[in-house]
DNA sequence: GATGAATGAGGGTTCATTCAT
DNA sequence: CATGAATGAACCCTCATTCAT
């Protein structure tokens, strides 16, 4: 133990406290935003929740935007890495498609609250287009993990000839389309991501 | 034609031009909502896109939630009454099927720039509940109806066995999920709808 | 009968009509600040009550302020009328006290929804000082009459010797507190001004 | 001295300030209102007038009806404790008297210019009964104050018998009388109590 | 002359951002 | 580095006044 290590050592407490507290910031701001929208929460009530001063918040994040930015990204790398963890490409196909889909509506019914926040602030904010394009990325880049997924269930012969951007909207809007159900009807997502790819796969017409 | 005719006539006529500048109000607002969401948007704003000032404006609309509220009010009535005008419950299922399905997605492009105005102003004003009772009961609208469609094909036999709720959940989230990605890639919707519906019907796997 | 004297029938009619519209808006004037105070109406709350549009209002005042001055001017001018018409300069000078206190007494209740309004407005819009003056001057000049008649006293030798400026001052504030302190209790005035006079003459003390 | 009392200290110093600029704001209020009148008034006026801007006038106040409700409430409290501050019920009636009187003439000279706005926020904000009843208790619990004095007066005989209530509106109608008639002849107060007193107990009449 | 829709300057209020302590 | 009061641009809405019909 020298003196340099020392530093070191206080530098990287005072590193871990910053990102604790960046990260107190980020949550207060997700559920802060969850419950009233994006439009209707103030930068002092994320403050609040966060249990530190607006003073304080602006010296973790430049502006409103920042913060809104980072946390879109936080959740949006959250996300995408989630996708991609469960992702083993030597898995049967079939395997790798419920997982995926799996993956993909738990991380829609985490992040549900925050679409919406995404979409109006990429909007109200978007001069620059840093959160408009971060916001419509999370979304092509979920359908760019899908539809290489599914291009190469094509190419493996498990499904129909046919092109898999295609089969990507389709795919991931009836992830999507579940989710808004369950929550509209209040219900749980259980058994939700093997009926997906039930019908993704067989359809539902009787054959 | 006598005096009181003519009165009808005159009155007929402002109505109309009331109705119009009405049409022209909610007009305005829909394209200045579409291009700088609905937060970023300015009463003067719209007002100076109906080529009318504020004041006449409020001679309209009440505030601004009535405004929008109008506005949901208009393209959800638009919406839910396209549907309805396909709908014949004697043709055979596989073409009401297709029809709703088109219908659907003509309308989701149609107002794709509404449904985040509708999400937030759902959020933002929604204490008093009627943004957000009106916001959700759109897509629950068109969810009680494709539920409707589905429980037929389900008792007709065309459709296997299963819950219609989630049977419209899938359908109604693939349309969505296609405009998104034909928006997403700047592509039109040529030929989606018979797409949606084979994968619907038949799905995506290899038989 | 002659084509002349026929114009100016019709002028008179005319006039007439005028006149009493002019009335009209007044009488709405009065009765509209009496319940909400000058500053809560609005010149359409005003027309409305007078059953006329905008408007036409406006034919008749050239703006919000010449309305409120005349009405003031009308008031002031039947208040000062009343006070004048039970003069009598050879009467008794008790017997004129009386009828004066009596005259004011019944002009400041039936005007007494208007006294805020004066000053109101007085202040409002009083960049001219048009409204202010005529304010101010209505109590100057009733102040001004009861000097006269109280100096009137004090040289018959009825009053004691003193500044009939002060006096003035002393009766006319015990008439407004009379009035005030009915209103106040929500009773009436009856016999409130021989109570005053003997208490403006005797004193309330015991001799 | 230690850190405690070091933090008092200065949260004492931080407390002062605010208590400071709250009474800063009032002043301005009472200023800008004595000068325009209360309708005449912007916030940002009042702001510019204290040395402060908007945004910092409304961390001190909620609202305007806020900030003049606090302004009346202030100076009614003012004027009745100085009222009872001279209440002395062990001194001569007549001594008591003069105090009252001429303690009362000074507040109404004080408080002249606000009484307009307290009749003129009573109507404009009296939806709610707020500052109504406030501007009205202001009279009338001088009234009350009064009315104890005067009924004590009887008691003891040095009165004539009669109604306290008239006794006391007449009183303080002199008082009242007697501040307005100064302010139109601009000439001061001095000596107006003991006159006021004077033609109370004696009255004006030669015996 | 009557009408009432149109106008737009003006006022109250909010809230992201700064900075002295 | 935390704090939270101060700032002022920006926004919603009102209402006196005008003017085409």
């Amino acid at each position: 133990m020298n003196t340099s290590s020392h530093i070191e050592s206080a530098l990287t407490l005072r590193d871990r406290f910053k990102t604790a507290t960046r990260g107190a910031i980020l949550e207060a701001a997700a559920s802060s935003f969850a419950s009233d929208g994006a439009t209707g929460v103030r930068m002092e009530d994320i403050a609040a929740r966060a249990g530190i001063s607006v003073g304080t918040l602006y010296n973790y994040f430049q502006d409103r935007s920042s913060l809104v930015g980072a946390l879109l990204e936080l959740r949006m790398r959250a996300m995408l890495d989630g996708l991609d963890a469960q992702h083993d490409a030597d898995a049967p196909f079939r395997q790798r498609l419920g997982r995926f889909v799996q993956a993909l509506a738990d991380h829609f019914e985490a992040n549900r609250s925050l679409l919406s926040v995404l979409l109006e602030d990429a909007s109200s904010h978007g001069h620059d287009g840093r959160a408009t394009s971060r916001g419509r990325s999370v979304l092509r880049e979920v359908l760019t993990r899908a539809e290489r997924l599914l291009a190469d269930g094509v190419h493996r012969g498990v499904l129909r000839e046919g092109d898999p951007t295609v089969y990507a909207a389709l795919l991931v809007g009836m992830v999507r389309g579940m989710v808004w159900s369950a929550l509209a009807r209040k219900t749980g997502l259980a058994d939700a991501a093997p009926e997906i790819v039930a019908v993704f796969l067989n359809g539902a017409g009787r054959r």
